[in-house]
DNA sequence: AGTCCTTTACTGCGATGGTC
DNA sequence: GACCATCGCAGTAAAGGACT
């Protein structure tokens, strides 16, 4: 397979009216997603927000493109120091289009407070898993309130460090151009597979415990990530109970191509196609209930411990 | 059938950020 | 400052496919 560099620190590639500055890696530079220097950049690696595949889909490759979690940020003066970090506009953009999604009723944006990187505490282990947000909804009336809320705008490829030589050859370059950074790239492909690996864990620990507190949980996921992931639960035949007592929302998350590309980041919309209000215990169920029985899978040819050939 | 290449899956490592 | 959870990076094994 192969993909192309779509966003270098914010500023997506595919426009060629103004070209991309390369930055000096290991130094101090803003993220133009959140409230804080790009971690990419700090760690001397480049800044390459997301990817584009073949068919055009986005795949988001760092953990602060979609919508970034940390409450604090490194003090510009004091570098050892920690401070508290704000929520951009970036952030407050999505995070509303999120809540105008999986709210009912009347609301403003007054109303819906957020807590970054929110313990969740493990009874059995006595340790904490860590949810993205906690949302809730404060307006009067509101007839929904708690959510925990998950995101996963894509996460990692193959060979990343193809990508990595390539933008780095671009750097290099006397007069570096967009048209040069938005090349394909042959071989490096996303990974769903890990994404959603890791996304398990979190379905099946975080879920319960908020199901048992009653609250709602919402994984807010790229298209890609939705779309693997829809494949392995749509003979289920979930129940739409967007109307209904949900507790379960998958949401997926794509560009917005209404408007024509202009200098900056790519646009991103909550997807109206991909959106699924169910019941978190049918889901898992749905989840854990996949194959079926295969014997043949314990016969064939085996090899004893002392070395020989067995065929059963 | 053998070779080469691509894709998929898994894992160790290390950086980071948060908590106590 | 120690400890822990999380997650990206990168290497590699295994599986699958194309070609000779």
């Amino acid at each position: 397979m192969a993909v192309s560099v779509a966003e270098y620190l914010g500023q997506r590639t595919d426009i060629d009216d103004k070209n991309i500055n390369p930055v000096q890696l290991r130094s101090q530079i803003p993220c133009p997603f959140m409230d804080g220097n790009c971690s990419k950049v700090t760690k001397g690696l480049q800044p390459i927000c997301s990817v584009r595949k073949k068919t055009g889909t986005i795949w988001i490759v760092c953990e602060h493109r979609l919508c970034a979690t940390p409450k604090t940020k490194q003090d510009t003066t004091n570098p050892k120091k920690r401070v508290p970090a704000g929520l951009t506009e970036h952030q407050s953009s999505i995070l509303w289009e999120i809540a105008k999604t999986v709210y009912r009723g009347e609301f403003e944006k007054e109303h819906i407070v957020v807590n970054r990187e929110a313990p969740v505490p493990i009874e059995e282990t006595g340790g904490n898993y860590k949810a993205d947000y906690i949302m809730r909804n404060l307006a009067p009336a509101a007839k929904i309130d708690e959510i925990l809320l998950e995101m996963q705008g894509g996460g990692e490829t193959s060979e990343t460090k193809k990508i990595s030589d390539y933008v780095a050859s671009w750097a290099e370059l006397e007069a570096p151009t967009n048209e040069f950074l938005r090349q394909e790239i042959a071989k490096p492909n996303s990974i769903e597979t890990n994404a959603w690996r890791r996304q398990q864990e979190q379905f099946l620990v975080k879920g319960n415990i908020v199901n048992q507190t009653g609250g709602k949980i919402v994984f807010a996921i790229g298209e890609l990530i939705y779309d693997y992931l829809y494949r392995r639960i749509s003979r289920a035949n979930l129940r739409d109970l967007r109307e209904h007592n949900w507790t379960l929302c998958l949401l997926g998350i794509r560009e917005n191509k209404t408007e024509a590309p202009t200098f900056g980041p790519i646009p991103l919309e909550v997807d109206d196609k991909r959106i699924l209000f169910t019941n978190y215990s049918t889901f898992v169920r749905t989840l854990t209930d996949q194959g079926g029985p295969e014997p043949a899978i314990f016969l064939g040819e085996f090899l004893s411990l002392d070395g020989e050939k067995v065929n059963i």
